[in-house]
DNA sequence: CACTTGACAATAATAATTATAATTTGATAA
DNA sequence: TTATCAAATTATAATTATTATTGTCAAGTG
């Protein structure tokens, strides 16, 4: 927690809260669900703040912006490089460490500088299987 | 183009001209991209066309909804599985055809029903390596 | 020809996010 | 400890992307 003090990032307690609910949470929420999560200690918490927060954690960074899901960007605190497998019913999303070692064929890379990658990988969690039709 | 009347996908004057700017279209265009392409030739394009004439598209399987911008959807007419070079400066999309067999280990697997997956490569193309700062 | 259906356009509504402006606060240094 | 100030917070407005609603029209069907 001290690491963040080091690097500019003024601890404040409606932060303090936010970073609390991401610590170790595996459900890479959305800026509502986390909106939701942390103004029930801090009712007057804003919108606004919890966008500002992740966007400088983001730059930090302490989170990972997700794009899986269309309309919403999700967060994950998990910054170790991972992958991530998606319910494609109910968008649930579990993380991924297998160990990929991906190369662009020269002939696809087109002269771009490669320097990350991420796989979704899609499918149907137990529960929405279980789920008749 | 003739594949489409057959599964009830109605050919009217608007939708061709949508299917005539995706065909061969290697931008992965957003809606809005779309709606300013073919509103040039249909003044009185409606962006609901466009929305409706692309969610009916996916349905049908005629086209592929990337959430790979956060923010907007873009969409891409080559309905081969492939994968994406996205360039993290400008984010242009470049389509990578590389044959790649990905399995989730069991103890990942968390149970899931896998049933596809999708690379995103992240990248500096070149012409933005080009661009000094 | 009457009838149904689906597509279109205009528009309203909603959801997610970003921007603005005024006020407050945490961290640092005197 | 207190003054200072940049940065954070809040309320709110504005934007952007998308979806829903409604009335109209045109194509195809019995």
């Amino acid at each position: 927690m001290e690491k963040y003090k080091d690097i500019g990032f003024k601890l404040t307690p409606q932060r303090l809260a936010i970073l609390d609910h991401l610590d170790g949470n595996k459900e890479h929420p959305s800026a509502e669900d986390i909106y939701k999560a942390v103004s029930k200690q801090f009712p007057t918490m804003s919108f606004a703040t919890v966008y500002n927060t992740l966007e400088t954690l983001r730059q930090k960074g302490g989170v990972i912006e997700l794009t899986i899901d269309p309309g919403k960007k999700r967060f994950d605190p998990n910054i170790e490089p991972h992958h991530h497998l998606i319910c494609i019913k109910c968008k649930r999303i579990a993380d991924i460490h297998g160990n990929y070692k991906l190369t662009v064929p020269n002939r696809e890379r087109a002269d771009f500088e490669i320097v990350g990658n991420h796989i979704e990988f899609y499918g149907i969690c137990p529960k929405c299987k279980a789920v008749k039709n």
